[in-house]
DNA sequence: GCTCCTTTGAAGTAG
DNA sequence: CTACTTCAAAGGAGC
């Protein structure tokens, strides 16, 4: 089904976001996946720390009212258990437990660390870029777009009776990779999956062995172990109000909460925890971009040397271009599952809860700006310049044009940093540039080749999401402003270079 | 310690 | 309906 530029085929995905760069020729290397690199093991062993530290916060526990009630017999459990999570912690560490078990049978056990070779497990750090499951790993498999590091230590946690999530339903111990079972989904309001998608049958997200977040294939996860999900931190942090555990339930604040609860394990004062633990925030699921990045980010960093998200995150952009359209439609498939499973377990969420969350800072200062024009969004628009691969020389990487702030009254054209001008896009960071064997048609500016662009365009079109038995999302009615248009009527997309 | 950067895609908002 | 904005992940850089 041939849909770029079809324009009626072209339903979820902007048109044009296949224009930005077609890097051709470009294949997926088959890099050998053997790089286990000495930042793997520095994070292993800083892990190795943080597991035991992370587990047993009770602090979390306290977003769930009947979490808090539970895990209110105070810190008892948790001080009398502590003793043993640790153990636990010592027990993740056995790799044996982990690395037989390849991906084939993992469902929610046996994860696959996408940020080791050979989908090899890593049940040593909770730090997340070391334990999330996806490098290595078929892209249909179900892919963690969430990290699950609470889980596994949830999985051995004792710092809770293994009945609590019985009560709260979701201890179902005879069962095991049914998911429909595990998922005591919301009541009401929740449609049936089509059959067609194959995360009941299958596991579509491997728990990774350590993790704060939890994919929700976690709660799903069978039998593999329960009493997982009676980590205190899932009781608070990533309880789903069904008593389903979920990655994308992190605090409020996301990360840094989360980094606040590995930090801060010894019990605290009362009001804190409650404070913190009142606004757990359900993260937006994984787009299928999103996706692939989790999955191939260790392999550009292991080939790459490169530690910086931002040039990696170019370097997997341009990748995601050159993916072709079959490669790519196992990560529009994964991101439809991923959404249909998040919508699945939170009716009534709304991508707009999680707003202002991240950027209201940011937007508060845009306020305080508004009218500044100097700003390098504003420049690159001004001036006709893409806002994801132009910038005003200058303003690279500065929150104010110079030149507008020099005087000029306006921003310049692209110019380099000594203040020359240039034509094109000015070459990327040092970063883009490395391992040219590894990224041999890696350029910037690679002239496009549709070639592969013949094959089916994976994005989704509307026929492919959630069918209508999905859930009628509450608060969400037609009458919302923002209520989900097609997406392809839209192929417009944000990305659409203001210039190019 | 917070925010930015950087990517694409999904979804929300505004006109 | 279109255009724009925000957020999702990640971690180094910069303030």
């Amino acid at each position: 089904m041939p849909q770029l530029g079809s324009g009626g085929g072209d339903d979820l995905g902007a048109t044009d976001e296949m224009l930005a760069f077609k890097d051709e020729g470009e294949q997926e290397e088959k890099i050998p996946e053997n790089a286990f690199t000495e930042r793997d093991l520095a994070d292993l062993k800083s892990s190795l720390v943080n597991e035991s530290e992370g587990s047993g916060s009770p602090a979390a526990a306290a977003a769930d009212p009947e979490a808090l009630r539970r895990v209110q017999d105070p810190q008892r459990v948790y001080q009398e258990k502590l003793p043993d999570h640790m153990d636990d912690g010592m027990k993740h560490q056995d790799p044996g437990m982990y690395k037989g078990s390849a991906y084939s049978g993992y469902p929610f056990l046996m994860l696959s660390d996408p940020y080791l070779p050979n989908g090899s497990m890593s049940p040593l750090s909770n730090k997340v870029p070391v334990v999330q499951p996806s490098h290595g790993v078929h892209p249909l498999t179900p892919l963690i777009p969430y990290s699950n590091d609470h889980f596994s230590h949830g999985s051995h946690s004792p710092h809770l009776p293994a009945d609590i999530n019985q009560k709260q339903g979701v201890h179902r111990p005879s069962q095991t990779s049914d998911i429909p079972g595990f998922y005591p989904l919301p009541p009401g309001g929740v449609g049936q999956i089509t059959p067609s998608m194959g995360w009941q049958s299958q596991s579509v997200y491997p728990l990774p062995s350590c993790g704060f977040r939890q994919p929700y294939s976690s709660a799903l996860s069978a039998g593999a172990s329960f009493s997982r999900f009676t980590h205190p931190l899932m009781l608070g942090s990533g309880m789903h109000t069904t008593g389903i555990p979920h990655p994308a339930i992190v605090p409020h604040s996301g990360k840094q909460d989360m980094e606040h609860y590995d930090r801060n394990m010894k019990p605290q004062p009362e009001p804190k925890r409650e404070k913190e633990a009142k606004k757990p925030t359900i993260k937006k699921p994984l787009n299928a971009f999103m996706l692939y990045m989790k999955e191939m980010r260790a392999k550009v960093i292991a080939e790459c040397t490169l530690k910086e998200s931002a040039a990696i995150n170019q370097i997997l952009g341009r990748r995601w271009h050159a993916l072709s359209r079959e490669e790519q439609a196992k990560y529009y498939e994964l991101a439809r599952k991923e959404r249909q499973l998040h919508m699945q377990l939170y009716p009534g969420w709304s991508a707009r809860d999680n707003y202002g969350k991240k950027k209201r800072r940011t937007r508060e200062k845009q306020q305080d700006s508004n009218s500044d024009p100097a700003s390098p969004k504003k420049c690159r628009a001004r001036f006709g310049l893409n806002q994801q691969t132009d910038w005003c020389g200058p303003c690279r990487r500065k929150k104010k044009c110079i030149r507008y702030l020099q005087g000029e009254g306006r921003c310049a054209s692209p110019v380099s940093s000594d203040g020359s001008a240039i034509d094109s896009p000015p070459s990327p960071p040092d970063a883009l540039r490395c391992l040219p064997s590894a990224f041999p048609s890696e350029q910037l500016a690679a002239p496009a080749d549709p070639a592969h662009r013949d094959q089916p365009d994976p994005r989704p079109v509307p026929a492919q999401l959630p069918p209508a038995s999905g859930p009628s999302r509450p608060g969400s009615g037609p009458s919302r402003p923002g209520s989900r248009r097609s997406a392809a009527a839209s192929p417009a997309h944000s990305r659409a270079p203001a210039g190019t």
